[in-house]
DNA sequence: CAGCATCCCTCGTGATACTG
DNA sequence: CAGTATCACGAGGGATGCTG
């Protein structure tokens, strides 16, 4: 567990740029982040805005972001309850790199999907 | 996200953002893209490269690839075979946004992990 | 409203062995 | 070398119902 200056290996499972994905690469993390990216949000909002989300994987996303110092939970001592969630300092920082992911999505997407039509297509099933 | 003047609702599963993250959001895509970011890479050096991959998810990720177009399979008629894969230019577009993700990774994985522990040790399993 | 517990089943993934 | 075929397992995730 040294932190000694490692050489950079992506493609080592131990390097950081696979740890990542390890962490966001579920269907829901960064759909999630994404939400809490335009501010913070109660649970019911962003059960609303993640499309399709139940709420078993909400809260195993939010908890799993929380561990990690991304979003932050507060809980208001209320009669109904109500719980914020937002992104911390650390999460912020997510914020352009997924930026990037969408507007590459937005340009680039579907031209994917096209490709695949064609390549089904012409393939033999 | 909120200052475009578009109707884009990321969290909507039929959103080229959703697309993109059910087409890369697996343990392999972002790996094998990534090695090919350096060039073109036969089948045996992606083997190599993609620590603990196997076989199998190899083909399946690289066959996926082929057919949303990102990248191109070229075969060459020898003994031994010899099959090269590289990037499309539609594939080249991705790397500015991994390299994007992996300079997150790279500035801000090790703070999630410490926050990860500090988190597990403080709690009660 | 927020969110945990439980059941259950699909599907992604690894291991292994085989082929062109 | 460059894959494919097959099996089998375990986690991911949906549905439902209950609690504070």
């Amino acid at each position: 567990m040294g932190n000694e200056d490692i050489e950079w290996d992506p493609y080592d499972p131990n390097c950081p740029s696979r740890q990542l994905v390890d962490r966001i690469g579920d269907r829901w993390t960064v759909l999630v982040i994404g939400v809490l990216s335009d501010g913070p949000a109660r649970y019911r909002d962003l059960a609303d805005r993640v499309a399709g989300i139940s709420p078993k994987m909400l809260s195993q996303t939010l908890k799993a972001l929380e561990r990690d110092g991304l979003v932050v939970r507060q809980a208001f001592a209320e009669v109904p309850p109500r719980v914020v969630y937002e992104l911390t300092e650390a999460g912020q920082t997510l914020r352009p790199v997924l930026l990037e992911l969408e507007r590459w999505a937005r340009k680039h997407m579907p031209g994917v999907l096209e490709a695949r039509e064609r390549y089904d297509a012409s393939a033999q099933g």
